[in-house]
RNA sequence: GGCCCCUUCGUCUAGCGGUUAGGACGCGGCCCUUUCACGGCUGAAACACGGGUUCGAUUCCCGUAGGGGUCACCA
């Protein structure tokens, strides 16, 4: 695959960039934004997006989490191109690149122990001297008593002089080249470290621009000198651009936590009620900006995005603004589909079948009051209401003798309305008012509460048309005669 | 501790030498109104600090402070 897609990549000047997750976990929040962004750039450019999982630490690695972070990318509608990339299925491809470095004199074998290399660390950490490899075994050959010991691979980085990238985010950052240790390319098992995995996958993937958190900022110094390596012996490994993405922060301002946000987007969804082109919104607009723009679609993204619009500070995650947003496209929603997914939610806590066709009708009125799905399936929970309802505490307390008398009369009224439509329903309760010589609210408060079981509710002649004419008179007459008729 | 990055309203951001420093969320007020929302209008709210450069700095440079990241045979 590898060299011929790299080849490619470089010839007809397509981007491609990649998400590399580490299955470890869920995909939170963080790692949902440096996707996003990677797919959005490479759509932009008309380039590809690429998926690989960073799956060589066996140990931490599930499936569990691969599926999670596949479902969560899913929801949130990044799809990616072709097939995604095991890392861990390339261990040979790795290593072979190690040994090529090895043969090369680009790196060398260290047969440092272990602990040897705790004790030189702890020598370090009391002389408050930087901790990094000494390189002991840099310029050493291996003599008669290292014959059959374990070794690990390292990369002969350069002593002098400074490496330096333009980033595309964070701009032109160097570094001396003295900070950087040679650090292990092959265990002494002889599996590949992230550092030299990473850079021969992004080769062999034709990777072209590496987006990514920037807390890997300091991996790209130490990455560049395989590209540099591999390109002096062989060719064709040209450096990548890079682009490193300040982290998101908790609504404190410390790290992400599982207090704020570090949980996987489907808890998003389940617990926060969260529609998920809400949360690529607000996703795209933490530590990204156009303008003016905040409500922007998927499409518009796609146009808009680039790397330039990229901010360099970290961001605050902001449950209120997400919040905000999800209402916007709650509203914007189609009826049947937000039905269907209240349906789903009020499924086993509701008697009886759920009518999504009642459901679908009622949303219009139902989506303007409510910022989630959650509140949505709450405030839609009265249509299916089984008589006699359940009152909330307000709702009992506005039902007194004088509001059950006036039902009465409303439900007399009501009983003779053969029109009914919201309008017909509004004209005859509001001259029943004025005949009666009170406002309307006296009316369509006790109303509400006989219908609904609560004090808050969509317009009340939404209601009643919504509930249809027998259900409605049902539910008043219930009402309309005292529950606990005075003893006198 | 070494190295690297960051710093505009409480939060997300616009700004790319000269602006009444703009928008959004949140917060206050008003309007709409049968409740709650939605919607509309409106108010309070920021250039971390100190030096430079410049006729002029939010903007460019250098410090200080604060925040963050990173220093494994983890990724």
């Amino acid at each position: 695959m590898e060299r011929n897609r790299a080849r490619m990549a470089s010839e007809t000047g397509t981007i491609i960039t990649r998400f590399a997750p580490s299955p470890t976990g869920y995909l939170h929040l963080g790692g949902a934004r440096t996707a996003l962004f990677n797919w959005l750039y490479a759509r932009h450019h008309g380039g590809k997006a690429l998926l690989r999982i960073e799956d060589t630490d066996a140990k931490r690695s599930t499936q569990d989490a691969i599926d999670k972070i596949i479902e969560g990318l899913d929801w949130l509608g990044l799809s990616f191109d072709e097939e995604p990339v095991f890392q861990s299925q390339r261990a040979q491809r790795h290593a072979e690149v190690a040994n090529t470095l090895l043969a090369n004199g680009h790196a060398y074998k260290c047969f440092a122990t272990p602990e040897e290399l705790e004790a030189m660390r702890a020598e370090q950490r009391a002389n408050k001297q930087p901790m990094r490899y000494d390189g002991r075994w840099r310029d050493r050959e291996p003599g008669p008593e290292q014959e059959g010991q374990p070794f690990t691979v390292r990369l002969k980085v350069a002593k002098d002089g400074e490496t330096a990238i333009e980033d595309q985010v964070q701009g032109r950052v160097t570094v001396r080249n003295e900070e950087i240790d040679d650090y292990i390319l092959l265990r002494a098992d002889g599996t590949p470290t992230y550092m030299l995995a990473v850079v021969v996958d992004d080769h062999d993937m034709g990777v072209t621009h590496v987006i990514r958190g920037d807390d890997h900022l300091n991996n790209a110094f130490r990455q560049l000198p395989i590209y540099r390596a591999m390109n002096a012996i062989e060719g064709g490994w040209d450096d990548p651009a890079y682009a490193h993405v300040p982290l998101i922060h908790g609504s404190d301002g410390a790290k992400l936590s599982k207090r704020h946000g570090a949980v996987g987007v489907e808890a998003y969804r389940d617990e926060l009620g969260i529609l998920p082109e809400a949360l690529f919104n607000y996703l795209l607009r933490l530590g990204w900006g156009h303008g003016d723009r905040e409500e922007v679609t998927q499409d518009e993204a796609i146009e808009l995005f680039d790397l330039d619009g990229v901010g360099r500070s970290p961001a605050r995650f902001d449950i209120k603004k997400l919040q905000n947003l999800n209402g916007h496209y709650i509203r914007e929603a189609a009826d049947a589909r937000l039905a269907g997914i209240v349906a789903g939610e009020l499924a086993g806590s509701v008697d009886g079948e759920i009518d999504q066709d009642l459901l679908t009708r009622a949303m219009p009125v139902l989506k303007t009051r409510a910022k989630d799905t959650h509140e949505l399936a709450e405030n839609a929970r009265f249509l299916f209401a089984k008589r006699p309802l359940t009152m909330t505490e307000k709702a009992a307390g506005l039902l007194d003798d004088e509001a059950r008398a006036r039902l009465a009369q409303v439900s007399a009224e009501l009983a003779g309305q053969s029109d009914w439509t919201i309008e017909a329903l509004e004209a005859t309760t509001k001259s029943l008012a004025e005949r009666l010589e009170v406002g309307l609210g006296k009316l369509a408060q006790p109303l509400r509460a006989a219908l609904t079981g609560t004090t808050t509710s969509p317009g009340i002649f939404d209601v009643l048309a919504l509930l249809g004419k027998e259900e409605s008179l049902a539910r008043i007459d219930a009402q309309a005669v005292s529950a606990n008729p005075t003893q006198d």
